[in-house]
Parts: structure tokens; C-alpha cells; sequence
DNA sequence: TTTGTTCTAGAATGGCGTTCAAGATAAATT
DNA sequence: AATTTATCTTGAACGCCATTCTAGAACAAA
């Protein structure tokens, strides 16, 4: 007994353990997916976990990191189209993932490296943001203070639940408001 | 053994765990505090607490009312002053119960009665935001997403470390984008 | 005095994230 | 080829948690 998989190569394995923590969050959320089933799903032992990964929050962040850059490869592709387009296009891309969004806020006071993560994501969005306004026309100035208030109301819209219409118009009128 | 206090007027006992509870989630939020250190903080065994309240996230409900009907009586209180300094006021005084906004938004998807006691909470507010915006001069057929957008900024700085200064312009600047 | 309702608590249950100790496997060194 | 070392894997356990079970105490009504 204690048999030994080590003939499966070792890299994919982790691997292994990522894509189905990945899928199971995004299905069932970050709470509700015990490491008991993660294990389960990848046909390794529950504490074998612990060796690739320090604990659960540090298997999310690396869930995060994969989510984020397809997320992001996906919207590169877009460059060209509209903003307000981009914009929805994003939302329903972070929206497949789940509740993951909603999962990373309620563990930032739980875990310093979450919190960590979620700072530098932010830092990162607005930076986007700031420079998509700028080139759309926005005053320099003005842009730093719009990017967080579309910010904070693309979060609203991925925490709570919308008709497509309603998101449409919602981001209408956000872009509206900003580009009077 | 298994002595009662049936002398203590039982409805203080109740009154009592709520409070306990109110104090302890503000302190260290809802997945921080235990039902055991509740119950120890008020003085009665663990599951006693079952008695009044059918589970920990009822007993969150319990104190989420407790709150807002407070929070709710100082806002009014502050009629006459302009729209700006209100919000500011209510983002204060909502940010004093710590993590307990956040903390809904994670239990939502775990309790129904929770999610239920949100969606209401959100149909409230945005009834009297609709309201305000209207008083204010805003269109009242944009009112009503005005009144979205303007949620989810506070919600955005509620859930957001900020500078006092740093809410105070990014308030500024969504009530200049909406009254533009 | 008896009966019933309201309340309390010790002990147990089952699930969770995580740790421990004991190995198995394969690679590196002799 | 033999031995040591580093890399993995696991069953079993730990401690904490929300919650339930069961027995019974306190009080009110009959």
C-alpha cells in the first residue's frame, strides 16, 4: 500500500490538481469545494495537495493567475472594437468564471496573500482603465477618478445578478455619464 | 448540573446574544467569530444559541437588521443636508460595522435567507436613491440607472480601503458625472 | 401535585482544513 | 551494483467548527 504514482510525470500532476480546483470553484464556488473533493476529482490523496500548494488559499490564487491570463488573452484579441463592446465582452468573460470574483473579496481578510493579489489585479484593471479612457478623450486628470467609478460598477454588476439588457444599459449609461 | 437562569428575564437573554454577536461580527467579522466564543461572550452554552436562532446565519440576519435600523435613524436625522455629504455620512457609518457589508455578499450564495434579506436590503436602497436623484433634478427615466451606478460606487468604496479624501473626490466626481 | 411548556447545557456528530509519521519511488553518488 | 538522498504519496490523526441529541431544570397552569 501507500503505492506510488510517481511514473505519471510529476509536472502534469500539479497540473492536474490546478484544472480541477479550477473547474470545481468556478462551478461550485471557493467555500463550497472541500480540498477532500479537489483530491477526489484529481486521484490523489487529500493531504498530497499539500505538497504542491502551502494551503487552500494559495490553490486559488493559482486558479486566479490561470483564469486571469486567459481571461486576458481572450480580451487582447478584441483590441480594435468599441469600448463599451470590450467592456461587456470582459464582464461576460469574468462572469463564466463563476463566483470566483466574488470568492477572492470574501477571502482577502482571511489570507494576506489573497489580499495581495486582489491589490495588484486592482492596480492593474485601473491601469488599463485609465489608459482606455485617455485614449477615448478623457481629461488625464479626470481619468484616474472615472476609472475607479466604472471600476467599482463593472464589480457591482459581477456581484449581482442582471438580464444582459439591464447589464447593457447599465454600462451604456455608466459610459454616458463619464463621456457627457 | 445543567442549572438554568430562568431567573434573567429571557428576553433580555436573547437581546443579549444579539448584541454579543453585533459587537463580535463588527469586531472580527462573520467567518472570524464562532458560535462558541458568542456564547461564551454572553454568557450561555454554545447551543443554547439554537434556541433563539436557527442557525449562525439567522442569528446574522438578526444583527443585520439591528444595525440598519440604526444606521437607518442617523441618516434621517440628517435631512436638509446636501446629497454629497449624506452619502459620506452613510459610507462612514456603514464602514463602522467593518466587514459586516462584505460579509453578506458571502454568505449570499450559501443561505437563501440571507440572499433574500440582501435582495430586499438592495431594493430598498435603490428605491431611496431613485428617489433622491429624482428630488435632485436627475430625468426620472435615467434615475433609476443612475441610481445603479451610483450603488455600486459606494458599494465599490465600502468594499475598498480609502483614503477619506480619496472617497470624498471619487463621491465628488460620480455626483458631477450624474448631474452633469 | 401533576402536567406541560419553555428553556438550558453536556456530550456527541460529522465535516472541514491541515499536519504527522511512515513509507515508496526514482535519481544521484559512491 | 549498492547506498544514500531528494522527491513525492498516503493513511491516520488533530483541532476547530456549526450543528444536533438527549436529558433534564425552571416555571406556569390545571
Amino acid at each position: 500500500m501507500a503505492r506510488n504514482k510517481r511514473h505519471l510525470d510529476p509536472k502534469i500532476k500539479k497540473e492536474e490538481i490546478e484544472l480541477v480546483a479550477t473547474t470545481l470553484f468556478k462551478e461550485k464556488g471557493y467555500e463550497n469545494t472541500s480540498m477532500a473533493e479537489i483530491a477526489r476529482s484529481a486521484g490523489v490523496a487529500a493531504n498530497t495537495i499539500y505538497w504542491y500548494f502551502e494551503n487552500k488559499d494559495d490553490l486559488l490564487i493559482a486558479v486566479l493567475n490561470r483564469v486571469v491570463s486567459q481571461a486576458m488573452a481572450e480580451v487582447v484579441a478584441l483590441r480594435e472594437q468599441p469600448l463599451g463592446t470590450r467592456l461587456l465582452k470582459l464582464i461576460a468573460q469574468v462572469e463564466s468564471s463563476g463566483s470566483l470574483m466574488a470568492d477572492i473579496h470574501s477571502r482577502v481578510s482571511h489570507s494576506p496573500k489573497v489580499q495581495a493579489w486582489h491589490d495588484q489585479f486592482h492596480a492593474m484593471v485601473e491601469q488599463l482603465s485609465v489608459s482606455e479612457l485617455v485614449n477615448a478623450g478623457v481629461d488625464v486628470e479626470e481619468a484616474q477618478l472615472d476609472a475607479k467609478l466604472l471600476i467599482y460598477v463593472i464589480e457591482g454588476l459581477l456581484a449581482h445578478p442582471h438580464k444582459l439588457q439591464e447589464r447593457e444599459q447599465i454600462i451604456d449609461q455608466a459610459l454616458k455619464r463619464i463621456f457627457a
